[in-house]
DNA sequence: CACCTGACGCGTA
DNA sequence: TTACGCGCCAGGT
């Protein structure tokens, strides 16, 4: 069961994401102490939706890809805020080189 | 309690 | 490279 401190770590993890630089839901789960908590960062982002301050978009999959239906406008959102802070696509995927960052 | 559903991850084929 | 299976965690029926 998470309490508010594991999702205000989570939380305080996603706010710590530069910009410019993604992260995995795997990451930010291990990071915030939560390692297998990935589903969980993914179900506190859907709650978020847009009305936060937060760096939603610089949330990504393990595959390197938008968790998201590609036609979807919340998937062209997120596609259109990661470009504008200079990262790269290749098709789909996002170039690796803007992974794994340090705290 | 039993199932089902997700913005997940990883090993295998 | 794509496709599955299985494990993972939280919430909703």
């Amino acid at each position: 069961m998470p309490n508010t401190a594991h999702r205000d770590a989570i939380l305080f993890v996603l706010a710590s994401i530069p910009g410019g630089r993604v992260a995995t839901y795997g990451q930010i789960a291990r990071l915030a102490g939560q390692p297998g908590g990935a589903r969980y960062v993914g179900h506190l982002l859907s709650a978020l939706s847009g009305k936060s301050v937060l760096p939603w978009h610089r949330v990504i999959n393990a595959a390197g890809r938008i968790s998201l239906p590609k036609e979807s406008d919340a998937y062209l959102r997120q596609k259109a805020l990661l470009s504008s802070e200079g990262i790269q696509f290749i098709g789909e995927k996002i170039s690796l080189r803007v992974f794994q960052w340090r705290i």
